[in-house]
RNA sequence: CUGGGUGUAGCACAGUUGGUAGCGCGCGACGUUUGGGACGUCGAGGUCGCAGGUUCAAGUCCUGUCACCCAGACCA
């Protein structure tokens, strides 16, 4: 992309109301644009990042025989009503309107109800188990206080996931292997070395659940990891009954705060024995489908990943997720001459910063939106026949022939 | 929701004892510049969050209200 083709334009000073890290960086790189506390607009740059996200998490998820759907985000309050989670009362969040027709609907601040709800239709025999069905989705939530940039959203993107088996040790066997696509999910995003499974209370679901907490200053949750951190718990349910459970003792734990970016949950019939979800067995007999759901915050993962690696220049993008992969910069009439060149054989891994600036500014823009790799073409670096690179994560530079840069890059 | 704070140009801010709004960045034009956020000249851009009130006169004083930020509580 031609920086001179793009509306978007870079902040000096951040606004004032954006004090966390990721807001201010992400608001003055020209990633995202906020409408109102915790609603936030992704801008091309930004969308590219969730785009990127979302495309690992695709892979994993498909991987293990996912398949992806898209649900409405307004709610039909029946299906609600009868796990009675419609009542404001017992959930606070709700953002509810009325009809012009009569009656209710809700913007959904997750999808249990209507995803089971949907399958109603297509699950009746065990023939149909087991089924893995996963979206990504705006999720509403009418917080109390929205905050930390979009970290903790009204509105925010989610993927979830819901499974479905016609028993426990199949739901156990799931649920197994999305741990393990989660590991693999955060390490492909660059934060597996500080991103960790911890137990959790399951809330309203079950007992327990699983969490996945990114070790960050920021974060909201506080929590307690052993020596080797093969062990996180989250403060909730750091006690006596849940460390005996795992034969440790509370002197060997350390305390920290961290952003919580995924949480699992083995359902079984919590939603789909008040819904009747059930499905014909073998021999012929009426059965309720055991379900488990797996939730990841795109948008939450975004500002952490923003959050953790930025320095004083700005936004450090992981390879996997950066919206591009090089920041190209001519200098001199030659050196934009081989820039031209060199962005139009890969226009789609390039941002090509081609305004009438100065190198300067250029350079403190590249910084500033985090993309991994600087290039710049300078009629300097054509006395050697060369390009040099700068590598945003380290500022380390080097030298390459052009040739080399035109083909191999 | 409780406590504290802030609303003036796209962004960041100033605005005295009330007298009809200003600086920097950004933006437009021209010229000089061109490897680390250049410089000069000219210029565009504002119902001072909103609604009432006091006053000859309100960005400024009073009342109400909304929004936003921070801390806490909350977070299926």
């Amino acid at each position: 992309m031609r920086l001179t083709k793009t509306f978007i334009k870079t902040l000096r000073d951040a606004p004032k109301d954006e004090t966390a890290t990721n807001g201010a960086l992400l608001t003055r790189a020209g990633y995202i644009h906020k409408e109102l506390a915790g609603v936030y607009d992704y801008l091309p740059l930004g969308l590219k990042v969730i785009e990127n996200i979302k495309s690992i998490i695709r892979e994993e998820l498909n991987a293990l025989g996912c398949e992806e759907v898209s649900m409405a985000a307004l709610q039909n309050p029946e299906p609600w009503e009868a796990t009675g989670r419609w009542l404001s009362e017992k959930i606070d969040i709700w953002f509810k309107t009325e009809v012009s027709s009569g009656g209710e609907l809700g913007l959904a601040p997750t999808h249990e109800e209507p995803m089971v709800n949907m399958l109603k239709t297509y699950i009746s025999s065990y023939k149909d188990l087991p089924l893995y069905v996963y979206q990504f989705q705006n999720k509403f939530r009418n917080e109390l206080r929205a905050k930390s940039g979009i970290l903790r959203g009204r509105e925010f993107l989610m993927k979830d996931l819901y499974s479905f088996h016609t028993s426990e040790e199949d739901l156990d066997r799931f649920y197994a292997e999305v741990e393990k696509a989660y590991g693999r999910i955060f390490a492909r995003l660059g934060i597996g070395d500080c991103t960790y499974e911890a137990f959790a209370s399951g809330g309203i679901f079950s007992k327990y659940s699983h969490e996945y907490q990114t070790f960050l200053p920021v974060g909201e949750d506080t929590v307690y990891y052993n020596n080797d951190r093969s062990v996180v718990l989250n403060k909730e349910v750091y006690n006596d009954e849940v460390l005996a459970d795992l034969g440790a003792s509370k002197e060997k734990f350390e305390e920290t705060t961290a952003a919580e970016v995924g949480n699992i949950f083995k359902l079984k019939f919590k939603y789909s024995e008040p819904l009747g979800l059930k499905y014909i067995d073998e021999s012929n007999e009426q059965k309720t489908v055991y379900m488990g759901c797996y939730g990841l915050g795109v948008s939450r993962v975004m500002g952490v990943i923003a959050e953790k690696f930025a320095d004083d220049k700005g936004l450090v993008w992981p390879d996997t997720i950066a919206p591009y992969k090089y920041y190209l910069v001519g200098i001199g009439e030659k050196g934009t001459d081989a820039a031209e060149k060199f962005y139009k054989t890969r226009e789609n891994e390039v941002l090509y910063d081609d305004r009438d600036k100065r190198p300067g500014e250029k350079f403190a823009d590249a910084e500033l939106m985090g993309i991994p790799l600087r290039v710049v073409i300078s009629d300097k670096t054509l006395a050697d026949d060369e390009a040099e690179i700068t590598e945003r994560k380290t500022g380390k530079s080097w030298r390459v022939k052009i040739d080399e840069l035109m083909q191999k890059f």
